[in-house]
DNA sequence: GTTAAACTACGAAAATCATCGTACGTAAAC
DNA sequence: GTTTACGTACGATGATTTTCGTAGTTTAAC
């Protein structure tokens, strides 16, 4: 499944994360979770979910009453693909300008410095 | 100058870079740059710098025959502010799993390492 | 069995962006 | 002084995305 290249749009991408966050849900329940962020009309989110499902973005059980949609591309594929679309865009391709800029716009705890710098460790054990 | 929640669009990204990268330009100058990579006509590149100097994106020199436009916003402001609008939207905030993502998907050379390292370091002593 | 509530489907408008063509002016070349 | 080249201005179109309203169906409640 080339998950690869596929570029959700802002709408998009607001309701994959939900589904990702917890898993297969009704347009009721993304609706609601969205709408408490931004309101936004009910069958706005159901017809971009019905656009997604057509797209391939999402997959449905419609054999109850309510659709219960699924995410139908990983998390990270897509992640990565947006993330690669952004760093070509923004940072000119430069990735150590990314990471440290957004190091820098962030204040790091004590555990999350040992986690990068374990992390980095093991990229040097390569 | 509130640079600060300036989202440039994708066209308007890419004329921005170019000015950044090689100081005030006049369109002619711009168009030839982006065409190298995509194709488009003077007249749009023309447009879009137009507009953006009416949203203050650009400043312009007019004086002289043709045009020079300069950028009105600093790389660093935009960058910080797309990025920070990525991180949300991609990465649910997660600033780590951001710069472990980009740092997984890049082989970085044992230079970038020790940069890294010592950006690392000096985030440690404050 | 009527009414009300919860859903889906979907056309259509609105909003945003990108692109191009045409009109027009000015300077330079001939 | 014409003609040509180069430039700006800007309306209009097209493409994409987002949003909403309306219609119609099915289940549940009364």
């Amino acid at each position: 499944m080339p998950t690869n290249n596929i570029k959700p749009t802002a709408a998009e991408l607001r309701i994959l994360q939900q589904l990702w966050k917890v898993g297969p849900q009704s347009v009721r329940a993304v609706h609601a979770a969205l709408a408490e962020e931004k309101p936004v009309v009910y069958t706005t989110v159901l017809k971009t979910m019905q656009l997604m499902h057509q797209s391939g973005l999402l997959e449905r059980d419609s054999s109850g009453r309510a659709h219960i949609y699924t995410a139908a591309v990983e998390r990270e594929s897509i992640q990565d693909s947006l993330l690669d679309n952004f760093l070509h865009r923004t940072f000119s391709g430069s990735t150590m300008s990314l990471v440290m800029r957004a190091l820098g716009n962030h204040k790091a705890s004590k555990a999350e410095l040992d986690e990068l710098k374990a992390f980095i460790r093991k990229m040097e054990d390569e």
